[in-house]
RNA sequence: GGUGGGGUUCCCGAGUGGUCAAAGGGAUCAGACUGUAAAUCUGACGGUUCGCCUUCGAAGGUUCAAAUCCUUCCCCCACCA
């Protein structure tokens, strides 16, 4: 933990490929022998790119913006590009189906939003390799057709574009066509590595594993266009244990931002990671080293009940996330929730968590004709009152640390008057084991 | 353009006139066991203020009664050209 800013001379540039791969970040590489060798001469310039289909990112990218930061942190530069023209095309990649094209002012809004984001996780103040962050748009937005045809288009072979992986399904099948805006998606990515070869350098692009296609057509296009050798390398997608779709919960995407996803719910959500799955996360989301990860492995597997690791990957990656504020509200939070201490917090304990992020709401004006069921579900606990009604039936309905039953259903008015809210105005709802709702009068 | 096969509740997928809010599986939610894991087991699973109300691509029609039959329309898939 005391690692964050300090690594960066402690290592070796010849670890990184090494670290990387006890880590299982490579899933693909260009020539690994030159790659490595590459690396080895001195600093380089490395570039990650990412669209803007949203206004956050999401922890998926997380992982190729710490990969950008590994690289820093063994003394290259990097590059996070944010893909201001690309993002008006939309990657086909992998994609069973065309996609809507946004307008540019909504993604000119993202691009901006990214970049805030996106700077959070790289250093802009080390020296020699200080990172950049760039939109390709500034190199796109005054290209005329007729030049880009010429200079860069006559560089890509049709045949050889139709035969990319990442566009085959698209093109073989006959429900699901792609758009030519779509297929030249690939030409402008490459374009970009070309372009920051140019600008900066840069020799090395990274991204996920469906980048593949389009790495090795901008790493085709640079020598092409500048006559220069540059390598590329993707990361895995990140899978879980038990088959289903990393980075989502039933109540959605986890997104860095925490205006979309509180502190609280992105600590949540590391915390509840699976035994199976915890080790590899802290590989790819944490800069602790594999001595220390080993480490912790091997204390867990002693141990006896709860491992420590999702406590330390929660900590780490929120605090990487959302900074040490973030972290210690989060903390406070799951501290206050999950260790039945309702009755020793403080009323200015009780407005902070709200603020802290945990889901509150005011209590409704008319909440005494609504039942339970309807008061819940609507605040956003659960999708649909018979939910509500079930957890009732169980008991599993607490208000204020005191089990409500269906006979309590319609007693809403009882239930929440203002003699029972704690301090007056507070009564703290929990439904099941981990869901909690702060009313407030 | 031709021929054939389809569109069912969050997803997959049964269901061919009443016994259908619709089998089965998955996902989800709650409970037990635990460690705010996993696996397993139990229950719920269209909505509901438990009176009812709304679903089977869309709109009409036949019938006491339709997801099921008829008509038109929309969309998808397979093979052929």
């Amino acid at each position: 933990m005391s690692n964050k800013n300090a690594t960066n001379d402690s290592l070796i540039h010849g670890d990184l490929v090494k670290d990387l791969g006890w880590r299982g970040m490579i899933q693909q590489m260009t020539s690994e022998d030159s790659f490595k060798e590459h690396l080895n001469e001195g600093m380089k310039v490395v570039y990650c790119g990412f669209d803007p289909t949203a206004d956050s990112l999401h922890i998926g990218s997380l992982v190729p913006l710490l990969a950008l930061k590994r690289f820093q942190q063994h003394g290259h530069k990097p590059i996070a590009l944010v893909g201001g023209s690309t993002g008006l095309i939309g990657d086909p990649s992998f994609k069973a189906s065309e996609r809507q094209l946004n307008t540019k002012e909504v993604v000119g809004e993202w691009v901006d939003c990214l970049k805030t984001q996106v700077s959070q996780f790289i250093d802009f103040d080390c020296g020699e390799n200080s990172a950049i962050v760039a939109n390709n748009l500034d190199w796109t937005e005054g290209v005329d057709i007729l030049t880009f045809l010429r200079d860069v288009g006559k560089h890509f072979s049709i045949n050889q574009m139709i035969q990319k992986e990442s566009v085959k399904q698209r093109i073989d099948r006959e429900g699901e066509g792609i758009s030519f805006t779509e297929f030249t998606y690939m030409i402008l990515q490459s374009y970009d590595f070309a372009e920051l070869n140019k600008r900066y350098d840069c020799t090395i692009q990274i991204g996920g594993s469906d980048q593949w296609g389009n790495i090795t057509g901008g790493i085709d296009l640079t020598r092409r266009m500048n006559r220069k050798q540059v390598f590329g390398m993707t990361l895995p997608l990140v899978t879980k244990s038990d088959g289903t779709k990393f980075g989502k919960t039933e109540s959605g995407t986890i997104w860095l931002d925490a205006k979309k996803t509180s502190q609280y719910a992105f600590y949540q959500f590391w915390l509840n990671s699976a035994d199976a799955d915890v080790y590899n996360f802290l590989k790819y989301f944490t800069f602790l080293s594999e001595d220390e990860i080993n480490a912790i492995e091997a204390k867990d597997k002693q141990a006896q009940g709860r491992p420590e690791a999702q406590s330390i990957l929660a900590r780490e990656v929120t605090l990487l996330v959302h900074g040490k504020q973030g972290l210690e509200s989060a903390q406070r939070i799951t501290e206050a929730m999950f260790s039945g201490a309702l009755a020793d917090l403080s009323e200015s304990d009780l407005s902070q968590l709200a603020q802290d992020g945990l889901p509150s709401s005011e209590l409704p004006a008319d909440f005494a004709e609504k039942p339970l069921t309807a008061l819940l579900s609507e605040c956003g606990m659960a999708k649909v009152g018979r939910e509500v009604k079930d957890a009732l039936g169980r008991n599993a309905v607490w208000v204020n640390g005191i089990t409500k039953g269906n006979d309590d259903n319609r007693k809403s008015g009882e239930i929440f008057s203002s003699d029972k809210a704690l301090f007056g105005r507070f009564f703290m709802v929990k439904l099941g084991k981990k869901k909690n709702h702060l009313f407030t009068k």
